[in-house]
This record gives structure tokens, C-alpha cells and sequence, in this order.
RNA sequence: GGGCGAUUAGCGUAGUGGUAGCGCAGCUCCUUUACACGGAGUAGGUCGGAGGUUCGAAUCCUUCAUCGCCCACCA
């Protein structure tokens, strides 16, 4: 074996590694294999992406779970890939396009657009794969899918096909979320509600009777294009009356005031509404209010009527709502029940149009506001202007407000949604944390139609043709001239919602689909739980007729050490790449996942890093000294020579390896970092290899070999519980301390991927070696006596190198190996046993499990301030005993607790009574102050 | 408006009824041939407040407070 450097350097190490698992092909799923199936599916990350620190959580988290499934002796599929992310990279691409070129994707035509698109996505796509494979990830990169593959896109046309077919895809003309930055309808899912600061106006409208025919004061008016409408289009003008007799108009002498907080839309009412129960307003229903704008109107093209209509709330605002059909999906509603015409005046780029009224047209929607307001007050309408806070529903890709808008577009009627809520609600699918089962269940009970078409060109274009009247869905054009393909394409969600099956090769490729299909572990995050999640689970049910994954992992949200959400515009999120640049992917793997509890937030802070390239440090030379002591490989433990710190390290690490299981079968995987840190740091390194130098330094070449191989045992089965966690550093320490020679190629000869995960000991096994929990006993004793011993050294103010004597007063005798062993952990160049020792004024004691230990300074301690700590202590001793005894006396205490614990506390009474006693013989011996 | 989560040492976090743990930062000592990316020791907590259940509460219940998230058509 070579000889290792003394620190650990990742970087060589990780790229050599990588390359070895790649050749060894050691990452391929093969659906042939008799073993287990274990598969995952990666949530795909968007294909010009970059690697943050969610996804650092995220796939470190899978891969460990791959890891450890091989491990096991599983088949492992860990299938990669990227997703197209319609609106993100369509943006990007056009946002480029106008910064180079100052050209709109207009300006190109779509077939020229797209062809742009497909050359940013080969120059910039797959950066994030290269990314992963950084990180040490252990997908089957020859499996790598991406949602625009043909065959992807073909699979997503299917599902259109077949769900028009069945009649949950249908097109109509609804009220949508209208995102007028990117110009396309969006799902509810993407509207995000905001509180927005603005203001409350209130105006004051006239109300008249009409006799006669009353004017329409508007028609509906057609969708505009959906792609590349301009402002000013479908402004036609069709609001008056004509044609419909004659019309008397009659003040009233009456005036209503109106609470809004858009008075932009003010030329869109086409009624005003009031609470039918409302006894203020109830007798002015049927009558009319003259709309203030567009002010240019005559007045007789302005009447609206007053509805009533139970929406209406009386105790908010002034208990009188505007009602503008075409632009609030509440107002809407009203206006179907109440047939009013819908009067559209926004643009779909979100300015007006014509029939705003000429002081309005061509400004945008938020200019528009403050003419509006403007408008108003010259009119001598406006009554009041607040500031007031409301929630406005943005665009979450955009960041702009939504504009709810008429138009015609595809939706989808979810499928197998009672089986998807089911198998959650009966536990056949475990969430992790639980607590999301019931999002998830609320969600599905309120769920509402899903706006699928978008208003973009790079997506899987709707798979539907027209000819004039005629539509048509199937997955090529239908024969004959003069078919035109709807021009809309998919929702990104709606080729990421067959993720699981369609990465597999469905339908077509049945030998993976049957191994592999369903998959085992889903890890993502909470925020996707609607849009990726729960839909993938109703497409899992109704293509593949089962649910595509068994257990959900959610991760918490990455933060910073501040507890804000990572965020570009902050500058507050690191690059994973500079990190493990920096300390190496091992150690930000292992720091991150040692500070990521199940179900919370994560806060991110450097110093998890850090924390982690040290312990890679400390492995690296816990097996450096290892290799220090020289010999090859030590195979055989000689029963007979055990020491009793042998077995108390075999027994922590059997401990050990139980602890992490069961940590990683629960999904805990903080708590298997820690446990594994806690072994291996606090036990091994600091006790048990500090036991085993005196060894080394002697000459039982014999007792060598034996403690070599118990190093050799306990280090071999330590780098594999750590390899999940650590991959690099564990699988050049396996080589390089040769731990796979004893291996054949598919255990661990070739790599430790394959090496088989620790079991705990059996009963044969621990009877063989007698690994009896004495030991453990025994070692914490040693421990408590070597801490106190420490104590002594400090409360004499002894440097830490100064070679010091202990006596140790009792009837005992220890094995020379244990005497060697507490002088090297005591830094003493003496250490006796003397069962009638009488101290010498100005020694120092200890009370330990194993009696008196005393540290002879004769003449060298400050008499008084030891006084003064002992006094003080026992001050609290006797504190202690008041509690205990407290509780001891207490009759109910006894009756009622189980006899385990009733000992407890007799005990601890006990050991503080010794103590006690101790004590006051230490204030005696130091003599009257 | 409804739901969910959080609140433990300066900071971050573990701990689901029986003596409050860990990491970082702090302080003291130590370059003792695995490691200063290290070792030894030490200080620091009425477990957000108030009630209650219990022999016993960080833990269970009620309530309040603060923070965060999700859902919801109040103009």
C-alpha cells in the first residue's frame, strides 16, 4: 500500500475516483439482474441550470440512499435527467436575444426561435449533469433523459391524445391566470400571492332610473390572439345602444359611493353589485349608475345596472362592488349570473386598449391607475384615496401581477385522483415527514381544472389540428390539405408529471418498467408537492396502474445562517462548486447532511463545511497511523488476545452500526452522520487508539498483530458505513489501506460500492470473541477515572506535557496492559495501586468509580483555593441529595413508578453520598484554614 | 380567514414522561512521532410566557406571544 500524504487532499483523489466508477460502469442498472430492485427517479433539474445548494441537500440525499441500496445488494437504477422549463428558458433565451441582437422572438418566427433555443440548451444544457457528477452522484448516466427527447415528446402526446379521448382534456373559454410579462396563461399553481402596497379609492357614482329599453354598455368581446397580440388590438368600439329604441334617463338625486382598488378597469364595468340583503341598497337594484369613465362618453352610453348578488360582502369596503367581468375572476362569476356583457379594455401585454376611453389607451395597466385616479378627480368623483395593503396574485416566474383574463385554452379534468388520494390517506405511501400527507390530501379535495396550454413555442406543442370547424387530436397531422396545428404548447408539469414511467422507456420497454417501476424513494422538495408530486402520482396511477413511488422524502429549504431563503438577488447562496473546490465534495456533503434534520429548514453556514473537511481529515489519518504501524492486512482476530478495550470498541461498533441503520431506514440521516461522527472521533480516535499505543511501543509482536487486526476490522467496517456519506475519500482509503484485496470484484474488490453494508454481530459472534456488556461498563469506568485523573492535572495547574504520579487507592489488580494503557492516558510517568495509601498534606483527590485517585503534589497546591472549590462542591453535592431524597420520600413516587427507576434513583442517592463522604475527608485532609 | 411548523447556552441544532446533549464560537493549557483541518480541560441553559395533567414535564393538554411556510375570489 502507498503511503499516505499527511492530509487528506480531495481534489485529485474525487476526479480519479469518479473516472474509475464510470469505466467500471459501476453506476448501470441492469433490469436483467436477479438482485432486488432499488430506483429512484432524480426530479429533474431545469437544463440550463446551474448547481445551488438546494440541490447539493437534495442529491446528496439520493445518492446516499442509492449508495447504501447497493450496498445492500440491491439492483440500483438512480435514473438522471433535465427538463426542458418552458417559461425559464424561453425567457432566457428571448432576454439574450434582445440583449445581442435587439430582435423579439417575433422578429425570427417560431421555427427560427426554437433552432435558437436547441443551441443554447446543447451549449449551456448539461452543465448541471457535469455538476452532479462533482458531487459524486451514482446515477446511470447511460439512462440520461431529457423531457424534449423524441421519445419523451412522443410519450407526452400520447397522454394528450388518450386523455382527450377519454374527455378530461377539453378546450373552453374560461377566466385564466394571465401573465402579461411572458404572455401566456399560467396554472393557479404558478400565481403566487403577494401583499402589495397601494391604495383604496373611493368614488361616488350616480344613480338613475332608465326608462325603456336600457343600453347595453358594452358586448363581449373575442379573445384576442393568444400569441403576439399588440397593444391597441381587439379595441373595437360596441358599446352603445343602438338600434334599441328610445331611452329616457332620470336622476335620481341619489349617489353611491364605490370601494376599489382598480380604477383603471372602471371602463370594463358592466354593472355594480350590492348584497341583495344589504337594507341600504337593496331598493336601488334594477336601477342604473352612470360608469364615470371612459369620461368622454356620453352618459348614455355610460348606464350600468345595479345587481344584487349574494357574493357581495356589506360590512367590506362601502358594501358596493364594481363589477368588471372581464378582469377579476370574482366579478366574472357575477357576471354569469347576472348575464352582463363582458367588456375587455386590457391588453393582453397588460396595457389598455381603445375602449378604456382615449386618456386611458396605450398606458400601461399601472399608468392607466393614476390617469384613472386622475380622470376621477377632475370629475369631481373621487371621494377618498388610502393607502391599504391587499394580496395580489403574481406570476412566479415573472414576478409581475397577474392579470385574470378571458381565453380560450386547453384544460385537463385530473385523472385517477380518488386512487392518488387514497393510497396517501391509507399510508400504502409514506411521506416524510407525515405531516405533508395532509397538504397533499387538502389539496386533492379542492382541486380545480389545470390550465395546460401555454402561449409559448418552446414546450410539446398541443397535439390538436384545425380546419375551420374541424378539430382534430392524434399524434401526426391528419391527411388532407389545409389543417393548421393549434399554435399553444404543453405546461413544462405536463411532460414532468410522467417522469417515473417515461424515463423508463414506457410503454415500450417492459423489462425495465417490470424491475424497476414502481420506483422506491422519491427525495424533492416540499414547494413542488402540487406541481410535480401529486400530479405524478395520479399519472402513475392511470398509465401504469400503481403508484410510481413508495416513499416521499421532502427536504427542508436551504438557508442562510440568517434563516433568509437563498436567492441570487441576496448574493447569499454559495456556489457548491467553490465549496468543494475549497474542502472537497465529501466534506460538503457530510457537513450538509450532518446539519439537515428530517422535515426542517436547513440553515447553511460555511462552517458545516469546514466541519466536514476535517473529519475527512481525521479519517484520512486515523488510517494513516494505522498504516504507520506497518504489516499488511490482519484478517484473523485471535480470540484469546482480546483486550477488554478490544471488545469495548467491537461493541461501540456494533452499537454503531445498528444506530446508523436504523437512522437511515427512517430517513434520519443527520442523525446517522452524527452517530457515525460521535463513534468515530469521540470513541475510536480518542480512546480506543490512544489504548492501543502502548502496544506499539512495546515488543509483543504477537499482541501487535492482534491489535493490527482489530484496527483493520473496525476501520474496514467504518469506511463502509461512512461510504453513503463520504464517497471519495472512503473508496481510496479502501484501496489504499487494501481493504479490497480479502474481496472478490462484486463485494468490494473492485470498489467499495459493492462492499457489503455492516450487520450487527450476531450472538455466535459476540460468544466467539466474549463481547459481554461488562466491558462497557468496565471502559466507562477507566474513562471516568482518566477524566478525573485530567482534572486533578488542571485544577494543579499542571501544563498539559508535564509528566506528573498518580495513586490509585484500592485492592486490585489490573492487567499490565491496563496500567500501561491509564499511564498513556494520563500523560503520568507513574501510576500506582497501593490499597493503604495515606495522601501527604497537599494531594490532590478524586472520588472515582474504582475508589480514591489521588495526585501527590506535596507542597505545590494553593491549600486555600482548594478549599474553596471543594467547599463549593459540596455544596452541590448536598443540593443533589436534597432532590433525590426529595423525590425518594415521597410516597406516591414509590407506589407509582416502575421498580427500574425506583433503583435508579436509590442508586444515584448512593453515589452521591460516597461522593459526600469524599468530600469532607478532602476539606479534613487539607488541614484548618 | 383556515391549516401547518418553529421557539432549548452567544450562534446553530438533538432530545415524544425519569440527573438537559452535540457542533461552532469563547477561555486555559499543550506542537507528547496519526491528525493544530489536532489533543486535554473549562465556562455558559428558571428548554418563548402563563396555566393545567402527573409522584415527576423540554417532552402531554389549554392558552397567549413572536417568527416562518402553505391554502383562501373580500373589491
Amino acid at each position: 500500500m502507498a503511503e499516505l500524504s499527511k492530509a487528506y487532499e480531495p481534489q485529485a483523489v474525487e476526479a480519479r475516483w469518479y473516472q474509475h466508477w464510470l469505466d467500471q460502469k459501476c453506476f448501470v442498472a441492469d433490469p436483467a439482474s436477479p438482485k432486488p430492485a432499488y430506483s429512484i427517479v432524480i426530479p429533474p433539474p431545469n437544463v440550463t441550470g446551474v448547481l445551488h445548494m438546494g440541490h447539493v441537500l437534495n442529491n446528496t440525499i439520493q445518492d446516499i440512499l442509492a449508495r447504501k441500496a447497493r450496498m445492500d445488494g440491491k439492483e440500483v437504477l438512480w435514473l438522471p435527467g433535465t427538463d426542458h422549463a418552458g417559461i425559464a428558458t424561453e425567457g432566457m433565451v428571448a432576454k439574450q436575444l434582445r440583449k445581442e441582437e435587439k430582435k423579439s422572438k417575433q422578429d425570427l418566427g417560431r421555427e427560427e426561435f426554437l433552432k435558437r433555443v436547441w443551441t443554447w440548451k446543447e451549449k449551456h444544457g448539461g452543465i448541471i449533469i457535469e455538476q452532479l457528477k462533482k458531487l459524486g452522484c451514482s446515477c446511470d448516466w447511460t439512462r440520461e433523459r431529457f423531457t424534449m427527447d423524441p421519445d419523451y415528446v412522443r410519450n407526452v402526446q400520447r397522454v394528450f391524445v388518450d386523455l382527450y379521448k377519454k374527455g378530461l382534456i377539453y378546450r373552453g373559454k374560461r377566466m385564466v391566470n394571465w401573465c402579461p410579462a411572458t404572455q401566456t396563461a399560467l396554472s393557479d399553481e404558478e400565481v403566487e400571492m403577494k401583499p402589495q402596497k397601494g391604495f383604496m379609492y373611493h368614488f361616488n357614482v350616480e344613480v338613475v332610473d332608465v326608462v325603456g329599453q336600457p343600453p347595453p354598455a358594452g358586448k363581449v368581446q373575442q379573445a384576442p390572439p393568444p400569441a403576439g397580440s399588440t397593444a391597441g388590438e381587439g379595441a373595437r368600439m360596441t358599446t352603445t345602444g343602438e338600434g334599441t329604441g328610445p331611452t329616457t334617463v332620470r336622476s335620481t338625486d341619489t349617489w353611491l359611493t364605490i370601494a376599489t382598488t382598480r380604477p383603471e378597469t372602471i371602463p370594463g364595468d358592466t354593472a355594480v353589485a350590492v348584497n341583495p340583503k344589504d337594507t341600504r341598497y337593496a331598493h336601488l337594484i334594477g336601477k342604473h349608475i352612470v360608469r364615470p369613465l371612459p369620461a368622454e362618453l356620453p352618459r348614455e352610453q355610460k348606464l350600468i345596472p345595479i345587481v344584487g348578488d349574494e357574493h357581495v360582502d356589506f360590512e367590506f369596503g362601502t358594501g358596493v362592488l364594481k363589477v368588471t367581468p372581464a378582469h377579476d375572476k370574482a366579478d366574472f362569476d357575477i357576471g354569469q349570473r347576472h348575464k352582463l356583457p363582458l367588456l375587455e379594455v386590457i391588453n393582453a401585454d397588460g396595457s389598455m386598449n381603445a375602449l378604456a376611453g382615449s386618456d386611458l389607451a396605450g398606458l400601461d395597466r399601472f399608468a392607466a391607475r393614476k390617469v384613472a385616479v386622475e380622470k376621477l378627480r377632475e370629475l369631481g368623483s373621487l371621494l377618498e384615496e388610502k393607502p391599504y395593503e391587499n394580496n395580489v396574485g403574481f406570476s412566479q416566474r415573472a414576478d409581475v401581477p397577474i392579470e385574470p383574463r378571458l381565453s380560450e385554452q386547453w384544460f385537463l379534468k385530473y385523472p385517477s385522483v380518488a386512487a392518488s388520494q387514497k393510497c396517501v390517506a391509507e399510508g400504502r405511501m409514506k411521506f416524510y415527514p407525515d405531516r405533508w400527507a395532509k397538504v397533499y390530501d387538502h389539496w386533492l379535495t379542492n382541486i380545480q381544472d389545470w390550465c395546460i396550454s401555454r402561449q409559448l413555442w418552446w414546450g410539446h406543442r398541443v397535439p390538436v389540428w384545425y380546419r375551420g370547424a374541424e378539430v382534430f387530436c392524434g399524434l401526426e397531422a391528419p391527411p388532407g390539405e389545409g389543417w393548421q396545428q393549434d399554435p399553444d404548447v404543453l405546461d413544462t408539469w405536463f411532460s414532468s408529471w410522467l417522469w417515473p414511467f417515461a424515463t423508463m422507456g414506457w410503454p415500450e420497454n417492459t423489462e425495465t418498467l417490470k424491475k424497476f417501476y414502481p420506483t422506491t424513494d422519491l427525495v424533492t422538495g416540499p414547494d413542488i408537492i402540487f406541481f410535480w408530486v401529486a400530479r405524478m402520482i395520479m399519472a402513475g396511477y392511470e398509465y401504469m396502474g400503481e403508484m410510481p413511488f413508495r416513499n416521499v422524502y421532502y427536504t427542508g429549504i436551504i438557508r442562510d445562517k440568517q434563516g433568509r431563503k437563498m436567492s441570487k438577488t441576496l448574493g447569499n447562496s454559495p456556489d457548491p462548486l467553490e465549496l468543494i473546490a475549497k474542502y472537497g465534495a465529501d466534506a460538503l456533503r457530510f457537513g450538509t447532511m450532518r446539519s439537515a434534520p428530517l422535515g426542517q429548514d436547513i440553515l447553511f453556514d460555511e462552517k458545516d463545511v469546514e466541519l466536514g473537511r476535517n473529519f475527512c481529515n481525521k479519517l484520512w489519518n486515523a488510517c494513516r497511523f494505522r498504516q504507520m504501524q506497518g504489516g499488511e492486512v490482519q484478517g484473523e482476530i485471535e480470540t484469546s488476545k482480546l483486550r477488554g478495550d478490544d471488545k469495548w470498541i467491537l461493541l461501540r461498533l456494533n452499537q454503531t452500526i445498528k444506530d446508523t441503520s436504523h437512522a437511515l431506514a427512517d430517513y434520519k440521516f443527520n442523525e446517522a452522520a452524527a452517530a457515525l461522527y460521535r463513534f468515530f472521533w469521540s470513541e475510536y480516535c480518542d480512546w480506543y487508539v490512544e489504548t492501543t499505543k502502548p502496544i506499539f511501543h512495546g515488543t509483543d509482536e504477537v499482541k501487535k498483530a492482534n491489535t493490527l487486526a482489530v484496527l483493520d476490522f473496525v476501520l474496514s467496517h467504518t469506511l463502509r458505513l461512512f461510504h453513503p456519506f463520504l464517497p471519495f475519500i472512503t473508496e481510496e482509503l479502501w484501496h489504499g489501506m487494501g481493504y479490497h484485496e480479502d474481496m472478490p470484484d462484486a463485494q468490494g474488490g473492485r470498489t467499495i460500492m459493492f462492499a457489503p453494508w455492516p450487520k450487527p454481530f450476531d450472538a455466535d459472534f459476540r460468544d466467539h470473541y466474549s463481547l459481554d456488556d461488562c466491558y462497557l461498563d468496565f471502559f466507562a469506568a477507566k474513562q471516568e477515572l482518566v477524566t478525573n485523573g485530567r482534572n486533578l492535572r488542571r485544577e494543579a495547574n499542571l501544563p498539559a506535557n508535564k509528566k506528573v504520579k498518580f495513586v490509585l487507592k484500592r485492592e486490585y489488580q489490573f492487567t499490565p496492559n491496563d496500567m500501561e494503557v491509564m499511564k498513556v492516558l494520563l500523560n503520568a510517568d507513574a501510576f500506582d495501586i497501593l490499597p493503604d495509601y495515606e495522601p501527604p498534606q497537599g494531594t490532590l483527590t478524586a472520588h472515582c468509580e474504582w475508589g480514591e485517585l489521588y495526585l501527590p503534589l506535596e507542597g505545590l497546591v494553593d491549600l486555600d483555593a482548594e478549599r474553596t472549590r471543594l467547599t463549593k462542591e459540596l455544596e452541590k453535592i448536598v443540593n443533589e441529595i436534597a432532590k433525590v431524597e426529595q423525590k425518594l420520600t415521597n410516597p406516591a413516587f414509590a407506589q407509582k413508578v416502575p421498580p427500574a427507576v425506583l433503583q435508579e434513583h436509590q442508586q444515584r442517592l448512593t453515589d452521591w453520598h460516597s461522593k459526600l463522604s469524599h468530600v469532607q475527608k478532602a476539606i479534613e485532609g487539607l488541614g484548618a484554614a
